[in-house]
RNA sequence: GUGAGUGUAGCUCAAUGGUUAGAGCACUGGACUGUGGCUCCAGGUGUUGGGGGUUCGAGUCCCCUCACUCACCCCA
C-alpha cells in the first residue's frame, strides 16, 4: 500500500463512528444538565502556554509535544491537553467578569508524541470539563457525581473512582520533604527509574509498580497525614459530599498526577477492561493556575475522559449500533428506476431514510442487499406496478406483504 | 527513548526447507428468467510487509529495514 496513517493516528469510521456519536451526545446532555456550555478551543498554541501550565520537568514537556516553527519561527505546540488552552481562553475574554462559577466542556483532538500502545495514541481525543471561580469542595463532588451520572447513562456501572488530596503550595512542600528523608537511607535499593524519580519528583516512586519498590514504601509518609487544616478540611468535606451523593470511592493516598498545577482534589476513574492505560477519567484542582496565568486568583477543577479508552470498554459491551435504512427501494427497468428516484425523494423529504438500488441488479440482489442493509421495508417497482399504478411493499421483519398506490406511498403507515 | 512479540487473500488463519501458497468467513452471480434470510454451485485477487543473504530449492533459515501489537517510562 502506498499510504498509510501516521504511527499513532487512527481512522474513524462505522460502525464504531456511532458509538463515538453517542458518547457525544450523552455528554452534551449530561453537562448541560449541569449548567456547563460548550468551549471550542485552537488545536495550537504558542508553546509556552503548555511549558508554563504542566511544567517545565513533566514528561509531557521534556519529551512529548509536537512542538515546531510557524513560518515567522514562532514556537507553535498542538495541544497534548486540554486546560491549558481553556484557561488561556478564560483569562484572555475576561470570562472572570461573568457570573461566577463558569463551567465550560469540550472536545476534540490532543497530540503527544509516545509510542503508541494499547489505550495510547499519538492523536488521541478528550472530552474535558473545567468550572472556575469555586472553591468549596462541593463543586468537587457535583463534578464527580455529573461523571459517574454521565458513564452510567453510557451503561457503565462496574469502574472505580478513587480520590485523593494532594494539597497545596502550603503543605505539599512539607510532604515532599517527608517523603525524601523516608527514602533516603533506601535509594541504593531503588529500581533505575525510581532513583531518578527519587531526584526528580519524589512523588512518582509512590505509583511505581516494581516489587522491590512497592516493598519499599510500606510505611512511607502518606500525603493526606500533611495536609494542613484548610487542605485537610476540604478534603473531609469532599468525602462527605460524596457519601450524600451516594458515590462510592476508594481513597488512593499514592494517586499522584503527572500535570504540576494540581492542588488539592485528584481523581481518577479507571476500568479493568483495559490494558495497562487504564484511567478512562482523571482530573482534579487546579486552583493557582489561574492567577499564575496572569488572570484573578480563581479557584479551579476540571477532568478528561480519553475517548479511545472509553470507547474500547463500551465495545467491550458489545451492543452494536449501527443505522439502518427505513425503506429499500427496489426497481426493474429503466422507467421504474426514474419513478424509483423521484419516490426515494419525497420520502427522504419526509424524514424517511431510503436506499436506492443502483446498476441493472436482478430484484434478488437487490432483495438480498435490503436484507443486508437491514432495512425494514422494501418497495418494489417494476413494470407491472407502472401500469397499474399500484406498487408493492414487503416487510422484511414480518414477511407480510402488500400494495399500495403509488401517490399513497408517502403516507404509507408503516414507515412511521 | 527501552524491551518483547507478530507480519501470508478484504477479514480470521493454515502450509515438515521441496510441484502451481490453501481453507473458512465476507463479497458478486446463479440454481429460483419479479421476492431477502436456509441450502447448493460458480467466480478471484496474493509482489507471503520491503530489501539483501544462505541453499539445487526460502512463506519457512540468517541479516537489515518498515509496519503493527503489547509492555516499560509517562499518561486520558
Amino acid at each position: 500500500m502506498k499510504y498509510s496513517a501516521l504511527k499513532g493516528v487512527h481512522d474513524l469510521f462505522p460502525p464504531d463512528i456511532y458509538i463515538w456519536q453517542k458518547v457525544e451526545s450523552i455528554a452534551d446532555e449530561v453537562f448541560s444538565a449541569y449548567g456547563f456550555h460548550e468551549l471550542r478551543v485552537p488545536i495550537i498554541e504558542s508553546t509556552d502556554i503548555f511549558v508554563r501550565s504542566i511544567g517545565e520537568t513533566t514528561d509531557i514537556v521534556e519529551k512529548e509535544m509536537y512542538t515546531f516553527p510557524d513560518k515567522a519561527n514562532r514556537s507553535i505546540t498542538l495541544r497534548p491537553e486540554g486546560t491549558a488552552p481553556v484557561v488561556r481562553c478564560y483569562i484572555e475574554n475576561h470570562l472572570y467578569n461573568q457570573p461566577s462559577p463558569q463551567k465550560f466542556f469540550y472536545s476534540g483532538p490532543m497530540f503527544r508524541y509516545e509510542r503508541p500502545q494499547k489505550g495510547r495514541f499519538r492523536q488521541f481525543y478528550q472530552i474535558g470539563v473545567e468550572a472556575f471561580g469555586v472553591p468549596e469542595p462541593k463543586l468537587d463532588a457535583e463534578i464527580l457525581s455529573m461523571l459517574k451520572l454521565f458513564l452510567e447513562r453510557l451503561g457503565l456501572k462496574e469502574l472505580s473512582f478513587e480520590v485523593n488530596s494532594i494539597g497545596c503550595e502550603k503543605c505539599r512542600p512539607d510532604y515532599k520533604k517527608a517523603l525524601i528523608d523516608f527514602f533516603a537511607s533506601k535509594t541504593v535499593n531503588l529500581c533505575p527509574d525510581c532513583k531518578r524519580r527519587y531526584t526528580q519528583n519524589p512523588l512518582r516512586i509512590l505509583d511505581c509498580k516494581v516489587d522491590s519498590c512497592i516493598e519499599l514504601r510500606a510505611g512511607a509518609p502518606q500525603v493526606t497525614n500533611y495536609l494542613c487544616n484548610e487542605c485537610k478540611e476540604h478534603f473531609e468535606e469532599f468525602q462527605s459530599s460524596l457519601k450524600l451523593l451516594n458515590i462510592s470511592y476508594i481513597i488512593n493516598p499514592n494517586m499522584v498526577r503527572g500535570l504540576d498545577y494540581y492542588t488539592r482534589t485528584t481523581f481518577e476513574v479507571t476500568s479493568e477492561h483495559l490494558g495497562a492505560q487504564k484511567a478512562v477519567a482523571a482530573g482534579g484542582r487546579y486552583d493557582r493556575l489561574v492567577e499564575e496565568f496572569g488572570g484573578p486568583p480563581t479557584p479551579a477543577i476540571g477532568f478528561a475522559i480519553g475517548m479511545e479508552r472509553l470507547v474500547e470498554i463500551l465495545k467491550n459491551k458489545s451492543e452494536t449500533l449501527e443505522t439502518s435504512p427505513k425503506v429499500v427501494l427496489a426497481t426493474i427497468g429503466k422507467e421504474a428506476d426514474k419513478e424509483g428516484l423521484s419516490i426515494a425523494e419525497k420520502l427522504r423529504a419526509k424524514g424517511i431514510s431510503v436506499e436506492l438500488g443502483y446498476g441493472n441488479s436482478s430484484l434478488k440482489s437487490q432483495m438480498r442487499r435490503a436484507d443486508r442493509l437491514k432495512a425494514d421495508y422494501v418497495v418494489i417497482i417494476g413494470d407491472d406496478e407502472l401500469k397499474s399504478g399500484r406498487i408493492k411493499w414487503k416487510n422484511l421483519k414480518d414477511g407480510s406483504q402488500g400494495e399500495i398506490g403509488i401517490w399513497e406511498i408517502e403516507g404509507f403507515k408503516g414507515f412511521y
